[in-house]
DNA sequence: GATGAATGAGCGTTCATTCAT
DNA sequence: GATGAATGAACGCTCATTCAT
C-alpha cells in the first residue's frame, strides 16, 4: 500500500504481460480448445479470478497470444532489416525457421497453428486475427522481393511461407525435425538462384 | 431366409459409412475439439446414443474419419496412375488440389488441419494416424519423383505436399481461394522444369 | 430345424439356468449396479437380445440369481441333513463356511453382500427377497439348535448366523482368509460347548 | 482486515463439512452406485457444479464419507475411554450398537454396508479404504481385550466387531432392529462371563 | 425363439465466466 | 485491484430396455 505506484503499474503491467506469454506458449503446445483459463494462470503465475482483470475473455486471451507472435515476428524483422542485402535477409529468415525446428517438430508453427485452429469457427472475427498477422510476414517478405527487382514479389512471398508453413507442418506432422533442416536447405538454394543479377549497385 | 440379405448388412454398413463420412465433414469444418457427438449424429442422421454402437469413443471416429481421408487419397491416386506419365499424374494431382480451391480457403486441407490439432495432444497415438495418412501421399508422390528419375525423390515429395499444405495454410488463413490458383500454378511450372530430359523412351 | 423338440426345450432350459448361474457368479464378485446385462450375457454365452426372453427385467435376474443362492443352500443342508446328530450338522455348516475362506476374503458371503446391496433401495420389495434366503438358512439353524433341545433356539440361529456374515464381512474387508479359518474354529468350540447333555438316548 | 475473518473460514470449512456429512448419510442409505452427486448436491444445498471445487471424484467424496465414519467412531471410543474399566467400556459398545438398531435394521452398518459395496471393485484401493476404517474399530476393541489381561484379545476383537457387522446385516435384511436388541444382550453377557477375575488390583 | 441394432434418459465431470469481499 | 469461491450449461459416455426381423 505504501510502494509508488509506479511499481504497482508495472506489476500490473508485466501481469498482462505474462498473461500473454503464457497464453503465447500454452496454446502453442495445447491448443486453444484444450487450454483452459487455470492453465494459463497457473503458466503466469496469476490467480485465476484475476485474469478477467486483464482480459474480458478467453478469445481476448488468443488475440493477446496472437500480439505476442505478430511481436516475435517484429523483432526478428528488424534485426533482419539491418543487414545490406534483401536476399541475405530472406536468408536469415529461413535460418532462423531452421533453428527452430524441434519446437516446429512438436508443435508447428505458433502462428500457423493458431490460424487453423481458429479457421474453424465462424464467430466474430477472431480468425480474421490470425491472419493479419501471418500477413505482416507476408508483406515483409513481399518487400525483400521488391527490393531484389523480382516480378511478382507477392507471390513470391506467398511461396516461401507457404513453404515455411508446409515444412512446419509436415515435421510436426511427422514428428521429425529434419523435415525443417533439409527443406530449409532446399528454400536457401532456391533463394539463390532467383534473379541471377544483383537488384542495385551493380557496377557495369 | 429368402430374403436379399444385403438390405441389412447395407444397412449396417451404411450406417457406420454415414458416421464416418459425417465425422469426416463436421470435423474438416469444425475442428475435433468443437464438434460434439451430437453434430455428428445429427450430421448422420442416427441418434446420438446409437453413435457408440458403432464406435466406442470420440477418438475412434476420428480415426475413422481420418481412414476416409486415406480412402479418398486413394481414390484420386488410383485414378492418377491411370496416367501413363508420372509427370502427368504429379500434374494432376496438384490440379485435383487446386479445383479444392473453395474449400480449402475456407476449411483448410481437411488431413493436414486434422493433423495440426492432432499433434496438440500426448495421449495415445491419435496424433500418429494423422502422421500415418500424410505420409501415405508422400509415399505415393515419391514413387512418380522415381519413376521420374529424378535424384532425392523423396525430398522432392516433401517439397512438393509441403507445397500444398502451404498454400492451403494460407488461402485458409488470408481467406482467398486465389492463392490456391496461382501456387497451385507455380506448382505446374516447377513440375515442368525439373529433370529436363524425359526419363526413358527418348529417341535421339 | 429337424432337432427333436425335446432337445430345443432342454436348450431354452439350459440358457435360463446359465443366466441364473452367471448372475449369480457375476453379482457376487462386481455387485448389482456395477453388472450390466451384457456383462450376463457374455458370461452365460447368450445374446444380448435374447436375455429380455427369459427375464423381463435385470431386477428378475437378480430375483433368479438368489434363487441360485436358496438352491445352493438347500443342496448343502440336504447333504448335512444325512447327518445323525443336528451338533455334528451344524459344525459341518460352518466347515463349510470356512472351506469358502478365499472367496469370502475376496467377495464376501453371496447372500449376504446382496442383501446388503439390495436393502439400499425402496423400490419394489426386491429388497425382502434376499431376507428370506437368509432366512430359510436361519430356519434350518434354528431346527437344529431345536433338535439339540436348547433353549431360544431361534436366537441361537441368529447368532450363529450372524457370527458367520460378520467374519465373512470382516475377512472381505480386511481381504484376509485366516479371518474365516480362526472365527470359524471358535464358533465350532461354542457348538461343542453348549447344552453338555446329549438331547437324545442318554442313558439314565 | 479487521473483520472476523473466521466467518469466510467458516463458510468454506462448513461447505466441504456440509459435503462429507450429506455425502455419508446420502450414501449409507442409497449405496454408492445409487448415489448421484445431484443427490448429494442438494442434501448438502450446494450447487452441483460447485462439489467439484470441494472434491475432484465422487470417489473422493466416498473416502471423504469414510473419513466421516471414523470420525464418529473417534469420538465414540474417546468418550467411552473415559470409563475406567475396559469391559464397561465395550458393554457401552455394544450398547451404543444397541441403540442404533433403527438405523441398522433400515440401512446397516454405514460403514460396513460400505466396506461390501467398495469390496465389489477392483479400482484404485478405495476397497482398503473402508477396511482401514473397521480397522481403527478393531484395534480398539482389541486394547480393551488386552487390559482386561484375556488371551488372544485380537481374536476376541475379531468375534465382537464381527457379532455387531453379523446382526447390523441380519437385522438389516430382516429389517428387525430387535435382531439389534436381543444379539446386543447376547454380546452384553457374554463379555461379563470372560475373564473371571478382574485384571488388576484385585485384593487377596 | 433368436438376434443385432436402436433408443433415450441420465450420470460424472469440465470449464468459461461471474460474484462477493 | 486481487482473490477464492460459485454457477450452470454442456459434453462424452453408459446402459436397461425395446424393436424389427
Amino acid at each position: 500500500m505504501t510502494d509508488p505506484k509506479g511499481s504497482r503499474t508495472k506489476t500490473v503491467g508485466s501481469k498482462r504481460q505474462r498473461l500473454m506469454v503464457a497464453t503465447a506458449q500454452v496454446v502453442h503446445r495445447q491448443g486453444v480448445e484444450r487450454t483452459t483459463i487455470a492453465d494459463i494462470a497457473r503458466a503466469a503465475d496469476v490467480p485465476v479470478g484475476n485474469v478477467y482483470y486483464y482480459f474480458k475473455t478467453k478469445d481476448e486471451l488468443v488475440v493477446a497470444a496472437l500480439g505476442e507472435h505478430a511481436r516475435h515476428l517484429r523483432t526478428l524483422t528488424d534485426g533482419l532489416d539491418r543487414l545490406a542485402d534483401p536476399r541475405e535477409r530472406l536468408k536469415g529468415l529461413v535460418r532462423a525457421w531452421v533453428s527452430q525446428r524441434d519446437l516446429a517438430a512438436r508443435y508447428g508453427c505458433p502462428t500457423g497453428t493458431l490460424a487453423v485452429e481458429l479457421d474453424k469457427r465462424d464467430d466474430g472475427g477472431l480468425d480474421a486475427e490470425a491472419g493479419r498477422v501471418i500477413r505482416l510476414l507476408l508483406d515483409w517478405v513481399e518487400q525483400q522481393f521488391r527490393e531484389l527487382g523480382l516480378a511478382d514479389p507477392g507471390g513470391l512471398a506467398l511461396t516461401l511461407v507457404g513453404a515455411y508453413q508446409g515444412m512446419s507442418l509436415l515435421a510436426n506432422a511427422l514428428r521429425d525435425p529434419d523435415v525443417m533442416t533439409t527443406q530449409g536447405e532446399r528454400l536457401l538454394a532456391w533463394l539463390d538462384s532467383l534473379g541471377g543479377a544483383p537488384p542495385a549497385g551493380d557496377p557495369a
